[in-house]
DNA sequence: ATATAATCCGAGCAATTGCTCGGATCCGCT
DNA sequence: AGCGGATCCGAGCAATTGCTCGGATTATAT
């Protein structure tokens, strides 16, 4: 069934109603494969949707993969750009831990409400660990490192290992929100979700660090190993 | 391709070889789903590596969806039992709320390190939502209640909304060790994540309920739409 | 031992689906 | 107008896959 061609696209568009088409098609695409998941969602069927002709489909995509690629890449790009920007706007205002991990949690659920169904055709039934993933966890790796600096920044902080606790951190708020969005968690309405992950967090960050009081140094890197 | 039959199996065995068949397929039937997925594991295949034809799967599982409920529903088995005996156990020696969470916590990820792929594949593949969608859910809801029966007995405890908390702390754990199966956090081994996790947990379960009671802002729906 | 039922077998059917290809149509340019 | 390339079309090919069916093999009962 598949043919397991060059991953890039067989032409860019030159034209502007091409790109119109290409941009359609992603649509359509998103669409399909939220509804029916990945492997149900024929690629008749995203034309269809679409309202081009299959032959049209496959002269912007080399194949079935390369689409779902595609729209993986455009989602990260503007989940990147949006909590990038939402992080340094919070970096100037020199806000309180709290009211910062209120606005990132609060920006995570509303990015993933937006498409909740094709997030998790994108997260879970990627057929391409090695693509997709890889995507996946380089983003959460940026976040990640754009976390840590805010937390090493915070005065009302003294983190023992900034780096661990900014992967957990956002580990945590990309797991719970997505459970969240896709399921629920017992009722909850988004407010009040939000305001109990942001309440879990912040206890944890500010916890106590009860017999190892050791902040200074806040630029370093001196990460011991974890007792092995 | 799918035929869509009743989903009882059409059989049920009568002779010990029978049973032992049952099982082989299935055993076949979870390594092959987690290894390739579920659209790309083939009955044939299974058959195959279980060493019986596809006419004898037939036998046994109605269609290729049957089969993969019947992965669920053997995992939920054995989950459920797992975690109830643990809680139970704990709460007959009266144990502390940290030790208790590190008990559980360790529980879900030894449980989960099992067949991590199946996992993935049931959770997250699903293509029957109405079907182990549901028996999941169940499960966590089961899971939540037990929960929140030890957190309202706690005497170190006293939470404002036991349910909402335990909860969110199954989620949380479920959510984080999934992840943590799956791709690792971080390069963090096994121990340091449970300390982590329950760190994070226990620091929220025991937040000190401070002066400022459950902010009650008007600003609960204040999700910022989308971006396009 | 014979009969009856349980179990097993695997070639192949029917349906699906990713994708091709030859040609029609549209657009920009001279 | 006329030309060349960009874009679009959709019938149908080739491969895959869920599943059937008629019959071989094995176990149990009498």
């Amino acid at each position: 069934m598949s043919r397991k061609d060059p991953l890039s696209p067989r032409k860019q568009p030159r034209q502007g109603r091409s790109r119109q088409t290409w941009n359609e098609i992603l649509e359509a695409a998103a669409r399909v494969f939220g509804e029916r998941g990945y492997a149900a969602g024929t690629t008749n069927h995203i034309a269809r949707v679409a309202g081009v002709s299959i032959g049209s489909l496959y002269e912007y995509f080399p194949n079935k993969d390369a689409i779902l690629v595609a729209l993986a890449e455009r989602h990260l790009e503007r989940m990147t750009l949006e909590v990038e920007r939402l992080l340094a706007e919070a970096q100037d205002r020199a806000e309180p831990i709290g009211a910062l991990l209120h606005r990132f949690v609060t920006a995570m659920v509303s990015v993933h409400r937006g498409e909740p169904d094709l997030l998790r055709v994108l997260f879970s039934e990627a057929p391409h660990p090695s693509e997709l993933h890889a995507c996946v966890l380089r983003m959460e790796e940026t976040l990640a490192h754009s976390v840590e600096v805010l937390l090493r920044q915070s005065p009302e902080l003294a983190l023992r290992d900034p780096d661990t606790a900014a992967h957990l951190v956002v580990q945590t708020v990309e797991a719970l929100t997505h459970r969240f969005v896709q399921h629920g968690i017992h009722e909850l309405e988004d407010g009040v979700f939000v305001e109990e992950v942001v309440r879990m967090l912040e206890s944890y960050l500010r916890r106590g660090d009860p017999s190892a009081p050791r902040p200074r140094r806040a630029t370093t890197t001196t990460i011991e190993p974890p007792i092995t």
